[in-house]
RNA sequence: GGCGGUAUAGCUCAGUUGGCUAGAGCACUUGGUUCAUACCCAGGGUGUCAUUGGUUCAAAUCCGAUUACCGCUACCA
């Protein structure tokens, strides 16, 4: 009997920075199916990887004096440190910088030519002469200008290649609409209503504008764009058009590709349209998943929030770190994330419930029996609702696995725990332990309890990899007893069963006191770059400052402009005649934390229309991190309209 | 602006095809217990089920309107 496949994937990662828990997420929950779906006793295949290429890591690599290779090896070391640590267990790790990658991609890409699914045409976008940079629609400031330096841009066109995708429109729609691939289902109207509805259009799959990439062969002044470039890493991983493996027939197509919502365009449109072109199966499933917030707003340096993975790891332990990122994800929208989440977590599920559950029945064990079960038992009907629940646990958690519903496994599982405790409760075996003549009742409960927390444990190893085999010392049970159809199996454990007491598994955390250390530890990591801007050429005389002509005012109203996502109409009472001024600040305040407050203003900026509505001036905000702005408030008493300088 | 979604206890959320006093976890609080990691167990809620109109014997649940918030809106990877 051969055993089934189960190929599984997470996207790979674009190295220009170093990996957070956003990345963990994915790659762990990744983990946690993979490992399940082996102890199941699936032959299964994980693949994670890194997407080396593209502008912006040619860009870095250039600001930082290095080739982008140099730039991406050490990057990419972090991430495999990173999986490494949180003990991801992938099967194989590819980099599209690999040679089998790079040789699969250009027959891919010859093979779509040759078919006439890839034709030679023109890509019109923006172009910043300045910055000698392309920018789409999307990527351009409020104002419609370069997003870099503000300047106007102009229309340009560049030669390349374009994927006929529009051809393929209705089949991806029958695809998406008729099979359960893409999940939440929410997503599936997000696709269908906002690019298929529309129409959809050919796809620009190739650059001349940069060099990092892999060359077109047939073409060499191009360069393949990252969608054929970066998806085909699931097949070309398998050896799929190149010699590295030969493992392609036997696992794809995949099983799940699990990926945050962002990129869930790309794999259920491109991706699918690739595969059809190339003739090749689809694969059966894709999550996309939603993103960790922290304390309700998105992750960000300034606000000290970023949250890295390996100080938390070392702190708490990789499994409490995956327990936590997994527990609090509610299937298809976004979680938050907090330190004193987390530690409320490991408190009340790691530490009190289920760490507390093993020690008090290894202590039990030990303190009446010495260590060693006696062999006679006595049941009772109270016994039957634990034992019940431990054996059905398994057939409740294994689909919900399958499913990626991970944070609801784990809620099911840590009911058997809880019930598992009060059970405890009710037995009273204190009492039975003071009774020479109750010893085999003793035995018996002390047994149900070791069993249950063999079944829990089994299921909870592919959460957390490195507690539950402590777990089974404990317990004394060994690995063998671990094995998945043994987890709907009650009393595999030996009668005269053995335990040994141990350390404990997650040791309760002071919350107050963690949290200031977290504070502590957070706060100076700040470093800034922007000296190396200063540089001689940048100086200006106080004549030229003094050109711009800055003012205090108070925001006396303030509302959202309906056309825009970022911009806020302000009225601003300059003590003056008052003034409207528009600032892309929408993202960071809303319009009742404005009004009132006092600001500084560029009070002889030339006036500008944004979105329909007058500007005159602008107000000064610092950006306090990658995507953080702060607006500069002045105190109370400032008269408005009063020179700064 | 277009399309979609959500609005339920202090917080995070469940509430299946409309049906009995609307639930869980956390937090808080009272009591119990002592085997255990100051832990575990039990009890404790005046929640306008966003607002509003409608369908129905009956609506948190279906339909309409309103408000607020969120997601997506394509060549960034």
């Amino acid at each position: 009997m051969s055993k089934e496949k189960y190929y599984i994937t997470t996207p790979i990662y674009y190295p220009s920075g170093n990996p957070h828990i956003g990345h963990c997420y994915t790659t762990v929950a990744c983990d946690v199916i993979a490992r399940f779906k082996r102890l199941e006793g699936y032959d299964v295949m994980f693949l994670t990887g890194t997407d080396e290429h593209g502008m912006k890591i040619e860009q870095k690599a250039k600001d930082a004096g290095v080739t982008p290779k140099e730039y991406v090896d050490p990057i990419v070391a972090n991430f495999k440190r990173l999986w490494e640590t949180m003990d991801v267990s992938y099967d194989r790790y590819i980099r599209t910088t690999y040679e089998y990658h790079v040789k699969s991609v250009q027959k891919i890409f010859k093979t779509l030519y040759d078919k006439g699914y890839i034709y030679k045409g023109e890509y019109t976008g923006k172009y910043c002469t300045p910055c000698e940079s392309f920018w789409t629609e999307s990527q351009l400031d409020e104002n419609g200008c370069c997003p870099d330096c503000h300047r106007p841009v102009i229309d340009a066109h560049e030669e390349a290649y374009f994927l006929k995708v529009s051809e393929f429109a209705d089949k991806i729609e029958k695809f998406l609409t008729e099979t359960d691939y893409l999940e939440p289902k929410s997503r599936v109207n997000e696709m269908i209503n906002n690019f298929i509805k529309p129409g959809l259009e050919d796809l620009c799959v190739s650059r001349t504008s940069f060099t990092w990439g892999i060359p077109v062969d047939f073409d060499p002044k191009h360069v393949v764009y990252v969608w054929v470039d970066a998806l085909s890493n699931y097949i070309s991983a398998l050896g799929y058009e190149n010699d590295e493996y030969n493992d392609f027939d036997k696992y794809w197509p995949a099983d799940l590709h699990m990926t945050a919502k962002e990129i869930v365009r790309f794999h259920s449109i491109i991706w699918i349209a690739i595969l059809m072109m190339l003739d090749l199966p689809l694969p059966k499933h894709l999550y996309g998943h939603g993103w960790i917030n922290f304390n309700g707003q998105k992750m960000s340096k300034s606000v000290g929030n970023v949250i890295d993975p390996f100080v938390l790891a070392q702190r708490y332990g990789s499994d409490a770190v995956r327990f936590q990122i997994l527990r609090d994800m509610p299937y298809g929208s976004d979680s938050n994330f907090s330190n004193e989440i987390m530690i409320n977590r490991i408190n009340s599920d790691l530490a009190n419930g289920f760490g507390n559950l093993v020690s008090r029945t290894v202590a039990m064990a030990d303190k009446y029996f010495g260590g060693t079960l006696p062999e006679e038992r006595e049941p009772a009907e109270l016994d039957n609702e634990l034992i019940e629940m431990a054996k059905a646990l398994c057939g409740t958690v294994t689909p919900l696995i399958e499913q990626a519903q991970l944070a609801k496994a784990l809620e099911e599982i840590f009911k058997v725990v809880a019930r598992a405790n009060k059970y405890i409760d009710e037995t009273e075996p204190w009492i039975l332990g003071k009774d020479e003549t109750k010893k085999a009742r003793l035995a018996s409960v002390l047994y149900n309890l070791l069993e249950t927390i063999r079944i829990c444990s089994g299921l909870l190893a592919a959460f957390m990899p490195k507690t539950m085999p402590k777990v089974w010392e404990q317990i004394g049970a060994d690995a063998s007893l671990a094995v998945y159809d043994s987890l709907s199996e009650f009393g595999k454990l030996p009668a005269n069963v053995t335990v040994h007491k141990g350390e404990a598994l997650f040791p309760r955390i002071d919350v107050e006191k963690e949290i200031d250390e977290l504070n502590a530890l957070l706060a100076p990591e700040k470093t800034f770059k922007e000296d190396e801007d200063l540089d001689k050429a940048n100086v200006i005389t106080i004549d030229q400052f003094a050109e711009v002509k800055l003012r205090s005012g108070e925001i006396t109203a303030c509302e959202k402009i309906k056309k825009s996502k970022k911009l806020l109409k302000l009225t601003v009472d300059d003590g003056r005649n008052g003034r409207q001024i528009v600032s892309g600040i929408a993202s960071w305040y809303k319009p009742e934390d404005l009004i009132g407050k006092k600001i500084v203003f560029v009070a002889n900026l030339a006036p500008a229309k944004l979105c329909g509505e007058m500007s005159e001036g602008m107000i000064l905000a610092c950006d306090a991190g990658e995507d953080d702005v702060r607006v500069l408030f002045l105190d109370k008493d400032v008269p408005n309209g009063s020179t700064i300088r």
